[in-house]
RNA sequence: GGUGCCGUACCCAAGUGGUAAGGGACAGGUCUGCAAAACCUCUAUUCACCGGUUCGAAUCCGGUCGGCACCUCCA
């Protein structure tokens, strides 16, 4: 079996071929620390995560790089932009680098508690400037750069291949600017390689530099520390769509036009999740984090598992409604997994052989494009087939899982609140009243703990009291 | 203005020219004092609309309508 994936550089689905024999080397995009993620933000990671465990399970190595863009990026292109890091300094009255850990730290928590696997390689922007700074020299040594109004700027008419992969004609005209257009560029697709007269005030950070002391421009950062840790050319670069157009595409540009060479040979963007006004901002609308979700109730992986059950290449909706949806359906599957584990006999290893037809479809449907939805409805057909045991069901969702990444061989662990004596007290007492079969007592008892907030649960061993999500 | 993507049941969603996966919700049933949970059953003669190609189209071609994203920091 191979994997094929879509390649955003062909737009069109590729057999997957490595360059190195068993090692694949991946590149992503990381988050801008300068506030938390949110759900929109970690639905790349989520499918990102999804690749790699796929390209893992077909026995490669993943060498997974993942920068933090902890360096200062303007909120937008205006002159009279501000820059997002220190913005948020500003409004927390903290240094700029303590926000930074401090999102950073957020990032990984939530990324932790989705089961997303951490990067072989995580690389912060601000320990790596010196590398930034050699791969402009190598730039400017080849003729592709150009110094105007302080700043040294990446010209794009010295790169033939430039904006190839957005299929960006080389029409001036065609670029609709909503924003004043930098009248140092000579190219309005140029871009900034080099800061150094910056336009905000209180920019603490600064370097110096063969051309003055400031700070790198955006794009850089990835091509310097990519192939700082994965070599000049490699597997797989990831990201969000919305950087086809413009990050990826002056990365591309400035890697290439350094080296000469290919730089990314598969290139592999997941679409937006969008809620119902369309496209996720901080700025607008409720601001979706995982933090919310799991005080509304959710549990990390029901979101993991609401992603799953789309296509990654495809926009997909949040809505409350849909989440419920996926955590019904996530408990359900906790639900059969639970009971085939209390049915299954001791481990039988000559028999689990029988489910290799659905474990096979289940990859077939992953190498295909990563088609998490297709692979989900096989588990569910390998669930309701009767002709399986336990015991080999569970042999073939411990090789689902590998993906899935829903922890579904292990027990939820339930949050056990110590319940109040009170409450047990009614509980008692509901008890006895049902004993003496008067109902109306109990049902009233049943009313007055649900009240507190408690789910009250007749079972065959008695009466069990949890507290309420 | 330029570049892409998409329109499938109440909701989410797959679909690789051969006769509509899967999940949720709803409804009915089993169980139950009631409730909850669990389990079983059911749920699109039809894929935005109109033409065309084909023995055959949700899938290909053309058009119409509608939605979204990108071209600006953004996942």
């Amino acid at each position: 079996m191979r994997i094929s994936l879509y390649n955003t550089k062909s737009r069109s689905i590729e057999p997957f071929e490595p360059l190195k024999k068993d090692v694949v080397g991946m590149y992503c995009c990381g988050p801008t620390v300068y506030n938390f993620a949110h759900i929109g933000n970690l639905r790349t990671y989520l499918f990102e995560d999804v690749l790699r465990r796929t390209i893992e399970y077909f026995g490669y190595r993943v060498e997974h790089v993942m920068n933090i863009t902890d360096v200062g990026h303007l909120t937008d292109d205006a002159d009279d932009g501000e820059d997002k890091m220190v913005k948020a300094s500003k409004e927390k009255k903290l240094d700029v680098y303590t926000i930074a850990k401090m999102y950073t730290d957020a990032f990984f928590e939530d990324t932790k508690a989705l089961n997303i696997l951490k990067p072989t390689v995580i690389c912060k922007a601000t320990d790596h400037i010196k590398d930034m700074i050699n791969l402009i020299k190598r730039l400017e040594e080849k003729g592709h750069t150009y110094i105007a109004g302080g700043n040294v700027y990446f010209s794009t008419d010295t790169f033939e291949r430039y904006g190839e992969l957005t299929n960006l004609t080389n029409d001036h005209e065609n670029r609709v600017s909503r924003v004043e257009v930098d009248k140092n560029k000579r190219n309005p697709k140029d871009f900034v390689l080099w800061f150094t007269k910056s336009k905000f005030e209180n920019q603490v950070m600064v370097w110096p530099s063969p051309w003055g002391e400031g700070y790198p421009g955006w794009h850089i950062e990835c091509s310097a520390m990519s192939m700082k840790y994965l070599g000049e050319s490699f597997d797989i670069h990831c990201g969000g769509v919305d950087h086809v157009s413009v990050h990826h595409t002056n990365e591309i540009a400035q890697s290439e036009a350094a080296t000469g060479k290919e730089w990314v040979k598969y290139w592999i963007h997941g679409e937006f999740l969008l809620d119902e006004t369309g496209k996720m901002a901080k700025s607008k609308g409720e601001f979706l984090t995982l933090a919310l979700l799991v005080e509304k109730g959710y549990h990390p992986l029901d979101y993991r598992f609401f992603n799953l059950g789309a296509h990654y290449r495809s926009q997909l909706v949040f809505s409350w409604e849909a989440l419920k949806g996926a955590q019904n359906g996530r408990r359900k599957l906790a639900n059969t997994i639970k009971r085939l584990k209390q049915e299954a006999t001791l481990p039988n290893k000559s028999s689990e052989s029988d489910t290799i037809s659905y474990v096979d479809q289940f990859y077939t449907h992953l190498a295909n494009d990563l088609n998490t939805p297709r692979a989900l409805a096989t588990l569910w057909t390998m669930l309701q087939d009767n002709s399986k045991t336990p015991n080999q069901k569970l042999a073939a969702i411990e090789k689902m899982d590998k993906v899935l990444g829903l922890d579904l061989l292990n027990e939820q662990i339930k949050e056990e609140e110590p319940i109040s004596e009170e409450i047990l007290e009614l509980i008692r007492q509901r008890t006895e009243a049902k004993e003496q079969k008067n109902y109306t007592l109990a049902d009233n008892l049943r009313a007055i703990v649900e009240q507190a907030g408690y789910k009250v649960v007749d079972t065959p061993n008695g009466t069990e009291v949890e507290k309420k999500m």
